[in-house]
DNA sequence: GTGGTGTAG
DNA sequence: GGTTCTACACCAC
């Protein structure tokens, strides 16, 4: 379900849209005639337990998080065991009860997935809700089949009505619904066919009314809830905190106002709800409260950030923050490698232990991530960690002062501003090349186009569009499009000025322009050079502009500490022999050089494995002939390259190569 | 873009 | 309001 302000946004674009349609009107069709199916699967992770080891199904389950039982299957539910109850409890009423940690969350994510995957497969408006719920607007399936004269028009409907309502069959909304409960139970039949899973749906004319309907039979049923009977269902829920959307905050400031049943808020003046919640939530909840729901299926898409986080008594050292910090990154980085994109927003999120507060709330920093770094770490290689961990300490510093005693009791680590990545070689369903096709716009924030990274929703439709550069407002950057905003803001501005005067930049020049953003700013620089955390800050060597080629960040990121040509023996980070201002980003880790016999000593095996092999190829070739002649190159960019002023450190002499780095077009 | 808040499973 | 590990949206800034 989508927070009530989405919701109420919606309804607000909805309101304008009865106004005489124009060209860009969304036209939806009212509630009763949409056939919307939510599929809710039985006891999600014990589930996937039971199937991981078939062993476990006739017996009691429970899956442990913690100390605290997270679900179980029904076997354990019948003998008194309920999920979200403490494992000492749950042992208690339940000697026999099989246990099996819940923490790691990577099969349950898959299975998420492969069951979402599988309704897409039926229709593209899927919507997620959390790993074991799915929202998916029938409605086009639902009138196809009624149009369809070769298809057997079903009078009955597949499973339960809610109330024990008799159909009229010679109504078309109960129709609808009908054809909804033989498309639901196909869909059902499917998940458990293909994937051998079950689960509950709910086919209703709304989301929030399919998602109330869902759970009145269960385990594995499924239930339709015709229009006469909505009243009855919302009126079952005995308080306002039941209808999904009002959560635990909305539910205080309800009872506050003497409102605690579903027909009270039903009945409230608007005028009172208005005050206490504002106008929106007040519209929003009390439509709620009726049943009402106009919010659509939003296809969820790929995820728009990945988070790993863990819990614990006490963390109040610098080095167990870093131990458990690294584990998480490392968990993070290879979902990021799975995943296909890259990241460009780091994020930390702590709880402290107060002892007056006992729960200290959440707080969070976050920082961009430049791109060229974004650009390794979704190659799945390791050398980023050393790199984003200092990052990570030093969000931690704004937060607390690691100097004086501290207590934490949670960490979060998330990567964020997740973006479309062609050096991928991840092959998983869910990676953006899924969802995308070639063509990219720049990113929002380059283009002007406001396209705030939370509503990636809408960026995912827009990106399919072709690239249109006629949005930029003057004064913004017209890059070709297979140019990344990020990785060009860092460049030496000679070779900036060298790429845009390539025939690739068709756009006025005149307007050229690098944009004062913080990756450009304090992007890369800050994340290569500032020192260690904290006490231990260390000065930096060569803080600031990178000297020679070697400072770029690409050369940087593939450049292998010098004596660790036997990785595995060289645990920790030698001095470097060049100038390094780096600090730990050198420090990479120990990697299989497998064929590659060839390469400098300065680089990275690890690092240039992960590369494309296209650009392996080209590097390679480059250092055996020590010259510039690569295969593949941005001809145009080299061409001007020739004609450019003076001698120029580093990448200059290699613009081919950091243009393969750029963002696909 | 950032950080807090609220909601959800 | 508390107990896990997420994920998303909104909004003020």
């Amino acid at each position: 379900m989508e927070s009530p302000r989405e919701e109420e946004e919606d309804e607000e674009t909805e309101w304008r849209s009865r106004e005489p349609p124009t060209a860009f009107s969304r036209r939806v069709a009212p509630s009763c005639q949409r056939v919307i199916v939510h599929l809710d699967m039985d006891c999600f992770y014990a589930q996937v337990e039971m199937i991981r080891n078939p062993e476990l199904k006739d017996k009691p389950l429970g899956v442990q998080q913690k100390y605290l039982m997270v679900t179980c299957n029904y076997v354990a539910r019948e003998l008194g065991v309920n999920k979200c109850m403490s494992i000492r409890e749950a042992k208690e009423k339940c000697p026999q009860l099989v246990l099996v940690s819940g923490e790691d969350l990577t099969h349950y994510r898959e299975m998420s997935y492969r069951v979402t995957d599988l309704l897409e497969e039926f229709c593209p408006l899927v919507e997620r809700l959390g790993f074991d719920e799915n929202f998916i607007d029938i409605t086009e399936l639902v009138e196809k089949r009624l149009r369809d004269p070769q298809c057997h028009r079903a009078t009955e409907v597949s499973g339960n009505v809610y109330n024990d309502q008799v159909v009229d069959p010679s109504d078309r909304t109960h129709q609808r619904l009908i054809v909804g409960s033989h498309v639901a139970a196909d869909i059902r039949a499917a998940v458990y066919t293909r994937l051998g899973m079950t689960g509950c749906a709910g086919i209703a004319s709304n989301k929030l009314l399919s998602k109330l309907v869902s759970g009145t039979f269960k385990p594995n049923q499924q239930t339709v809830l015709l229009p006469e009977s909505s009243g009855r269902l919302i009126s079952s829920l005995n308080h306002v905190h039941k209808i999904p959307g009002i959560g635990y905050k909305t539910t205080q400031r309800l009872e506050a106002l003497g409102l605690s049943s579903v027909n009270a808020l039903q009945t409230c003046a608007i005028g009172i709800l208005e005050k206490e919640l504002g106008a929106a939530v007040a519209h929003r909840i009390q439509m709620l409260s009726r049943g009402e729901d106009d919010s659509a299926v939003t296809p969820s898409g790929p995820p728009q950030s990945l988070s790993e986080e863990d819990s614990f008594k006490k963390c109040s050292t610098v080095s167990d923050v870093r131990t458990r910090l690294e584990d998480l990154l490392r968990l993070l980085l290879n979902r990021l490698s799975s995943d296909g994109r890259s990241a460009h927003t780091l994020r930390l999120t702590i709880r402290q232990f107060t002892p007056t507060n006992k729960y200290f709330s959440r707080e969070s920093r976050q920082c961009p991530i430049p791109g060229s770094v974004a650009q390794i770490m979704s190659s799945g290689s390791g050398a980023v960690v050393p790199v984003l961990m200092e990052q990570l300490m030093k969000l931690l510093e704004k937060m607390i002062d690691v100097r004086v005693p501290f207590h934490l009791t949670l960490l979060n680590v998330c990567f964020s501003n997740l973006k479309a990545c062609k050096t991928s070689t991840s092959s998983s369903r869910r990676s953006i090349g899924f969802y995308l096709t070639q063509k990219k716009l720049l990113s929002g924030d380059e283009c002007g186009a406001g396209q705030a990274m939370g509503s990636s929703r809408k960026t995912n439709s827009s990106l399919l569009e072709p690239p249109s550069p006629s949005v930029c407002p003057v004064g913004t950057v017209l890059l070709p499009e297979n140019i990344d905003m990020d990785v060009f803001s860092q460049l030496p501005e000679d070779i900036k000025k060298e790429i845009l005067q390539s025939p690739h930049t068709t756009g006025n020049n005149k307007n050229i322009q690098t944009k004062p953003s913080a990756s450009a700013t304090g992007g890369i620089q800050n994340f290569f050079t500032r020192g260690k955390m904290g006490p231990q800050v260390s000065p930096t060597r060569g803080e600031g502009r990178p000297q020679d080629t070697d400072q770029s960040p690409l050369k940087k990121y593939l450049r292998k500490d010098q004596a660790s040509a036997s990785p595995a023996s060289q645990p920790s980070c030698p001095q470097d022999t060049e100038p390094n201002t780096g600090s730990e980003m050198d420090c990479t880790e120990p990697g299989d050089s497998g064929p590659v016999s060839s390469l400098p000593r300065s680089i990275d095996v690890n690092v240039f494995s992960q590369l494309p092999s296209e650009l392996q190829k080209e590097l390679m070739s480059e250092w055996k002939n020590q010259k510039l002649t690569p295969k593949i190159q941005t001809k145009k960019v080299q061409e001007k390259g020739k004609t450019s002023k003076g001698q120029r450190p580093g990448p200059a002499s290699h613009p081919n190569n950091l243009l393969k780095y750029f963002k696909p077009s």
